[in-house]
DNA sequence: ATGGTACGATACAGATCTGTATCGTTAGTA
DNA sequence: TACTAACGATACAGATCTGTATCGTACCAT
C-alpha cells in the first residue's frame, strides 16, 4: 500500500504546523523532532539546516496559497466576481480557528532584514499577489489597476494580522465587504 | 542644566530603538546594554526582566499614537475629515524609511500566544483604536459604523505590515485613498 | 545470506540568552 | 570628611539553541 508518510512528511508537516501556529524562532529543531516523533538527525538528514526548513515551507504555503487562488475564483465568470470570490472565501479562512495569519506576513515580522533569505521568499509572494490582483483590476475595468491592487494588498495583510491578534470579534469578519466597497469605488459601477 | 538623559532613559531609547528595527526575540539584553553604552547590572536595577522592558515600550508606543492621533485629526472640523486626516498622516509616515510596522502587530507575531502579557497590551491597543473609529464612524453617519471601523483597522494594519515587508514600491502609499473610499462607500455622500 | 541505506538514540560541542553575584568607583550630601 | 546611592565591569550560573559525531539497528534488494 505504501500509504505511510515518510519520515520527511512527517517531520514537514510537524513544522509547518508548529512554525505556523508559534512562530519561526519560538519553535527549534528539538520540539519538530519530539513532536514529530523523528529524530533529530533524520531531520538534518534532509533538511541542511532550520533556515532550509523554513524556506521549504515558505515555498509549500506559497503553492498553498495560489492552489486556493485558483479553486475559489475558478467559478467566478469575471474577473471583478473572482477578486470578491477570493476575498470572501478570505475572509471565511481567517474567521476559522485554522487560521494562524500568514506565513509570509510572520516571516517579515520576525526576520525583518531584508537579506534574510525567508524575507525574500514572503516579499516575492507579495509581489506575485500583487501583479494577479493588477491584472483582475484591470480586466475588470479599474481606471488605476494597480492602486486597487495596492488597496485590496492591504485588506488582505490586515486581515490576516487581525487573525493572528484577535481571537474572537475579529475585524477581518468584514473583509469581503470592505473588498467589495474598494471595487467598486474603483471601477464605478 | 541637569539636561542629560539618565540612565534608565539611555536604555529606554536603545531598546526601543532595536526592538522596533529588528525584533522584540532578535534584540538581546547584551545588545541594548552594550548599544546604550550602560552596563547590563544597571539595566536589569530598572527593569526586572526583558519582559518588563518590552511591556515598558509597548505602553509608550501606546501613547505616542494616541499623541499623534490627537495631533493629527485636532484641526479636522468633522469626524469625517478627522478620520481622512489620520490616515493621510498614517501615509506619510508608513512610507517614510522611518517606519518599521506597528509595535503591536509585531509583538503579536513574535508572541501569538494570548496569554503572553506583551500580546494583551496590543490587543487592548488595537480595541482601542477600534472603539474610537468606531465612535468616529458614528458620528460621520455611517449606517454600521462598527463594520466601517473594522475596515479602517483592517487598512491599517495592512499599510503597517506591508512597510515592515518591502523597501520600496509600497501598496500603503494609496492608503489613504483607499481609507476615503470606504468612507464614502460607508457614509454614502 | 549479505551489504548498503535509512533511521533512532544519545551525547556533545559551541554559541547565545536571561538573569545574578561580586566588587570597585564615582558623585552627591550631611 | 565620611556615608550613601547609583553605576560600571566582570564573571558566572543555568537554560536553550543549532548543528555534529558516534554507534547500534532494522529493513531491503541483490
Amino acid at each position: 500500500m505504501k500509504s505511510e508518510t515518510s519520515p520527511k512528511d512527517q517531520l514537514y508537516q510537524t513544522a509547518a504546523k508548529l512554525f505556523y501556529q508559534h512562530g519561526y524562532r519560538a519553535v527549534g529543531v528539538d520540539t519538530i523532532a519530539a513532536e514529530s516523533g523523528i529524530s533529530k538527525m533524520t531531520l538534518y538528514r534532509h533538511y541542511p539546516s532550520k533556515d532550509d526548513l523554513i524556506i521549504a515551507y515558505l515555498k509549500e504555503s506559497d503553492d498553498d496559497f495560489w492552489r486556493y487562488f485558483e479553486s475559489s475564483t475558478r467559478n467566478a465568470p469575471t474577473p471583478y466576481e473572482k477578486l470578491l470570490a477570493f476575498f470572501q472565501g478570505l475572509q471565511e479562512y481567517v474567521t476559522t480557528p485554522a487560521c494562524y495569519g500568514c506565513p509570509f506576513l510572520n516571516i517579515a515580522s520576525e526576520y525583518p532584514e531584508a537579506d534574510y533569505p525567508g524575507h525574500q521568499v514572503a516579499l516575492e509572494h507579495k509581489q506575485r499577489v500583487r501583479t494577479r490582483f493588477t491584472r483582475l483590476a484591470k480586466d475588470a475595468g479599474a481606471a488605476k489597476p494597480a492602486m486597487l491592487a495596492d488597496q485590496l494588498v492591504l485588506l488582505m495583510d490586515g486581515a490576516y494580522m487581525s487573525t493572528r491578534m484577535f481571537e474572537s470579534d475579529n475585524p477581518a469578519r468584514h473583509v469581503a465587504a470592505a473588498a467589495r466597497a474598494l471595487l467598486d469605488s474603483a471601477i464605478g459601477n
